[in-house]
This record gives C-alpha cells, sequence and structure tokens, in this order.
DNA sequence: TACCCCAGCGCG
DNA sequence: AAAGCGCGCTGGGGTA
C-alpha cells in the first residue's frame, strides 16, 4: 500500500510519499495543480492522507476526480485519542493538539466555516500531517487490535469521502412535487408571515371551543392556560398527553400541530433555503454523535417527514434503490454477544424468532422488550418483559447488563471496532462525590443514583449503537466500491449514494442497473457482517426496493 | 439587536 | 405505549 501525504505550504500542496513500513518513497514533491496530481497518482490506488476530508475532497470533486480510499487524520486522531484499544499509545498520551480540535463544538477555529472552503493554508499555521500520519501507524502497529482499529479508521475515512460525494451528488427533489405535497396538506402557500388556509381554519375551530379569541397555539405557554382556562389540567402540550384527553378541542389542537411542524420544519421556506437547482445538499458529518453515527446539518437531513418523501423523485430514466437493514440493532446485540439462541431467532424476521422462542406472546412485545434491553427501560411494559427476555437469551442480555454497570461505575466502554466511550463529565463526577462525602443526604444520594443509571443507560446503549454505525460504515463503503464498478461512465453517470439514514440508504441509479444494484447492496451487507464478526453465524438481512420516489418505499 | 435556552417533534 | 438511547431544527420567550 502507498500513502501519500498531503499537506497546504504557504501557496501550494507538498505531497510526500510513504511505504506500509513507514518509510518515505522518494522526495517530496510540490503540487501546482492538485486536481490533476491527484487524477494522476490515483492510478497507483494509493490512500490520500489528508487532515481532513471536508477540506480537500469537495474541490477535488467539482474538478471529476474521484478518489478510492483515504485517511481522514482528524477522524482518526478522535478514535485513537479515546479508544482502549489504543490506550497507551503515544498518540493517546501526547497532550491535546490541534489534531483534537477539529471536532470539539467550542474550538473557535472551526467556528468559521470559511475555513473549509478556502483553498489555502490555514494562517494559524498547518499541524505536520505526515509526522500525525507516522504517529497514527505506530499507535495502530502497537495496539491490542490492529485489526479491528484498523478496520475502523478505513470504514471512518471511507465515509468521509462518502459523505462528500453524496453532497456533491445531492439528493434528488422536485420543487412542483414538493408544492403539491404541502397544498395538498395546507393550502396555497400564503403570504409571508400568514398562516396557510388549513391551519387557519383548524384555529378557527379551536378558538371557538376554547371561545378565545388570542389564544396562540404555537407558544406551549400561552396554549396550556388556554386549556386550563378550558378546564383541561394538562401538565405539558406534548401531543401524546394530549391525546390522552377527551374534549372536542383535542382532534383539531392534535391536527394543527401536526401540520403546523411540517409547514415550519420542510414547507416552502425550507425548500427555498435547502433545495436548489432540484437538489438537497445537507451537510453531512460523519463521527458526528458520540456513538459514532453520523450527524448532519443543514435542512434537517437526517429528519426527512414521511409526508414530504413523495416529493424525492429520481430523475427521468433513473431509479432510486432504497435499502434499509431490518432490525439493526438487535441482530448487533446478537453478534456482539455471540449469543447463539438470539442468532438462530434472527434467522427470519427477528421478532416473531423472538416470540417463536416462547420469551413473549406477540411480535409487538418483542419488539418493546428488545428496545427495552437496548436502552434500560426499567417500568411499563418494556420493563415488565425483561425477566422473560433475560431467561430467553441470557447471553445477549447480560452484555447490555455488564455495559450498563461499567457506566454506573463511570467506567469507558467499547464497540467491537474499537470506538470507546467518553467519561462521565465533571458534574457527574461531583454527584457521585456528594453521594458519600460529608454534606451527604438523602437528596444528593438519590441524584448521584439516577446520574449513575442515567450513565449507564448511555453506555448500555453505546456498544449497540455504536456497533450498529460500524456495521453500516462497513455496509456503506462496501456498497460504494461495488456501485463503482457497475459502469464505466463519468462519476454521476453510475450508480451512486445520494443519502443515508443510520441503517439506510438510497442509491440513484441508471434505471437498467437497479436490479443489479439491489444485488450489490444485499451484497455488501454480508461482507460487512463478516468483516466484524468473522464466522459468527448472524444474518443482517436488507430490504431493497427499486422506486420512482421515496415515498414509495414502505 | 444578538444571543441562549426550552419545549416540542421529526428521524433512526 | 408514551418508560429507556442518539440526534437537529424551529419558534417562543427570556436575557444582555
Amino acid at each position: 500500500m502507498v500513502y501519500i501525504v498531503l499537506q497546504r505550504a504557504a501557496r501550494e500542496v507538498l505531497a510526500r510519499t510513504f511505504g506500509d513500513e513507514g518509510t518515505e518513497l522518494g522526495p517530496a514533491e510540490t503540487v501546482a495543480d492538485l486536481a490533476a496530481y491527484v487524477a494522476r497518482r490515483e492510478t497507483e490506488r494509493p490512500r490520500w492522507v489528508w487532515d481532513y476530508t471536508r477540506r480537500w475532497y469537495p474541490s477535488l470533486l467539482a474538478g471529476g476526480v474521484r478518489v478510492e480510499r483515504c485517511v481522514d487524520l482528524r477522524l482518526s486522531h478522535a478514535i485513537m485519542r479515546n479508544s482502549t484499544l489504543t490506550a497507551g499509545s503515544a498518540l493517546a498520551t501526547s497532550p491535546r493538539s490541534a489534531w483534537d480540535y477539529s471536532l470539539v463544538v467550542d474550538e473557535p477555529r472551526v467556528r468559521d466555516e470559511a475555513l473549509f472552503d478556502f483553498d489555502e493554508a490555514d494562517p494559524i499555521g498547518e499541524p505536520d500531517a505526515a509526522a500525525e500520519f507516522l504517529l497514527q501507524r505506530e499507535a495502530i502497529a502497537a495496539s491490542a487490535d490492529p485489526g479491528r482499529i484498523g478496520l475502523l479508521l478505513a470504514a471512518e475515512s471511507a465515509g468521509a469521502l462518502i459523505a462528500c460525494e453524496m453532497k456533491s451528488a445531492g439528493l434528488p427533489v422536485d420543487a412542483d412535487t414538493h408544492d403539491r405535497l404541502l397544498t395538498d396538506l395546507l393550502g396555497p402557500r400564503p403570504r409571508y408571515g400568514e398562516r396557510p388556509a388549513k391551519l387557519e381554519a383548524l384555529l378557527d375551530v379551536m378558538r371557538g371551543i376554547l371561545d378565545s379569541n388570542d389564544v396562540n397555539p404555537d407558544s406551549p405557554a400561552e396554549l396550556l392556560k388556554a386549556l386550563g382556562r378550558a378546564g383541561i389540567m394538562a401538565t405539558s402540550t406534548r401531543s401524546w398527553e394530549l391525546k390522552e384527553i377527551k374534549h372536542p378541542v383535542i382532534a383539531p389542537l392534535l391536527e394543527y400541530k401536526k401540520l403546523s411542524r411540517l409547514m415550519t420544519a420542510n414547507g416552502w421556506s425550507w425548500l427555498d433555503t435547502w433545495v436548489a437547482d432540484g437538489r438537497f445538499r445537507p451537510e453531512y458529518v460523519p463521527g458526528g454523535v458520540v456513538t459514532g453515527r453520523w450527524a448532519a446539518s443543514g435542512g434537517g437531513a437526517l429528519q426527512l417527514p414521511k409526508q414530504i418523501r413523495g416529493a424525492v423523485i429520481a430523475d427521468p430514466g433513473w431509479k432510486f434503490v432504497v435499502a434499509d437493514a431490518s432490525q439493526l440493532e438487535p441482530r448487533i446485540l446478537s453478534a456482539l454477544s455471540a449469543d447463539r439462541r438470539m442468532a438462530e431467532a434472527g434467522r427470519g424476521d427477528l421478532y416473531e424468532g423472538i416470540v417463536a422462542s416462547g420469551a413473549v406472546k406477540t411480535r409487538a412485545q418483542a419488539k418493546i422488550a428488545m428496545l427495552g434491553a437496548m436502552y434500560g427501560a426499567t417500568s411499563g411494559e418494556s420493563g415488565r418483559l425483561m425477566p422473560a427476555l433475560t431467561r430467553a437469551f441470557p447471553q445477549a442480555i447480560a452484555l447490555v447488563e455488564a455495559a450498563a454497570r461499567a457506566g454506573e461505575n463511570g467506567e469507558i466502554v467499547t464497540t467491537r471496532l474499537g470506538r470507546s466511550s467518553p467519561l462521565p463529565g465533571s458534574e457527574w463526577q461531583a454527584a457521585q462525590g456528594d453521594a458519600y462525602g460529608e454534606a451527604a443526604t438523602p437528596q444528593t444520594a438519590a441524584r448521584a443514583r439516577g446520574a449513575a443509571r442515567s450513565w449507564g443507560r448511555f453506555t448500555r446503549n453505546f456498544i449497540v449503537q455504536g456497533t450498529a454505525a460500524e456495521w453500516a460504515l462497513c455496509w456503506m463503503a462496501g456498497l460504494r466500491g461495488r456501485l463503482w464498478s457497475l459502469a464505466e461512465d463519468q462519476a454521476l453517470d453510475r450508480p451512486h449514494l445520494v443519502f443515508f439514514l443510520h441503517d439506510e440508504v438510497i442509491v440513484h441509479t441508471p434505471a437498467r442497473l437497479a436490479e443489479q444494484v439491489v444485488l450489490e447492496v444485499r451484497a455488501a451487507a454480508v461482507d460487512a457482517g463478516r468483516l466484524i464478526f468473522g464466522a459468527m453465524p448472524v444474518d443482517f438481512p436488507v430490504t431493497a426496493v427499486t422506486v420512482d420516489n421515496y415515498a414509495q418505499a414502505k
């Protein structure tokens, strides 16, 4: 494997080539035309090593240059700084440096988005990418499990490439259809600052029932008061609480809230702001969530409501292949814990399998029980089902229980591939101290216990959600390679990823290749399971459908 | 005016 | 069903 480390200098880019052993191959090169250089050396199939993919790759993509693989030094650094698999390495024990700052929200240098669009060196000074690269290679080599951490870093870096490519391609959104969907539900687009007809009509109905002409349903505090005056003693205006109340105003109010939400979050102004040239281009943020899931910013990409998915329409002659990993997190749990009985139950529909095992009576119960096991439910139906689930699958439940105990004790937990949880913050530590200190009271003890359990629920879920995120990254990285091989056209004329949502992807593909894409999506899922869990016989079935618009996928 | 926090709800 | 995990966005309402 050849690694080419790119480094911004004052006016140009410096490229240094390294071999597997960390030995430098040949002299450093000064690069004037980066896109041309990368395109030329990409034929060697190197790993491009750079500080931050989002800083380098968009301009390459804009120049028509796609790369197969990279090392994102900042994302890799963030993982190895915390991972129990690299604890004790020079990287993990060194003081915080520039390599630690990019993912810290409060860090002033990243507040300025322009920094990343800027094709020049950071005026504050460029950290030495080659030195960091060698430090990382050393940490991987000395790791307790180089294979796992290496796979995680490769998958994370592939994710960084995919995030840029998806933004570059964009998700196709049809403005006219979006407008029609809104008009059907809300009435025609109102003038700025006005409510659409449907909301206005519902408001009239509510005001009539409440006998109040100035109630503002958009203000929870005001609404609560108005409900109180009408004799409705709710403690909040949350929909699920209102649903339990029998009163004529509830039905129009719930409908108002639903439609109002659509209007504000994904209405006309959403389209104006976030969709341009028929494409929705959110900023995906790999590693943006503490568990390793992606975050996104700009238009709420990961919350695209079902109501408007019909406006996500494939180009003429193209299709969407919408694929999601069925029941991913419980399957991850059975693989992580090597619980063969749960793996057996997951041969087909996992929840039906749990019913067949005799643990619970209905599919709905199986689902609630599994969610409770992974989230740490203690009460309600979910809590009541736990003992039966534990009897049926002791090995799987023991794994999440151990993770919960670790968190309650303030310890770290680690995913399958090596992403470790953060330590609880100083407030948490202080609360634990208060429970035993001289000033301890029943109140401080209860607060400490509550905080401990809460952190335990976090670590319990961390290993499952985090390992599921690793699976999804491996799935998507493998799929990206497979899609690329399906055609010989220009990048955007080949099948390509346009959307990712934790356990679901959308591929935009020429219609003639859709059937093949479905096969690749499934094959990539099989690969991902093998890569991460080896011979452990856990199935990761994928539901994949070929559609013209996103709403047609269930 | 510019921020910050909260309540509420969308997604997995 | 409304207890338990992780997010981002909006409008309201407060403070500086």
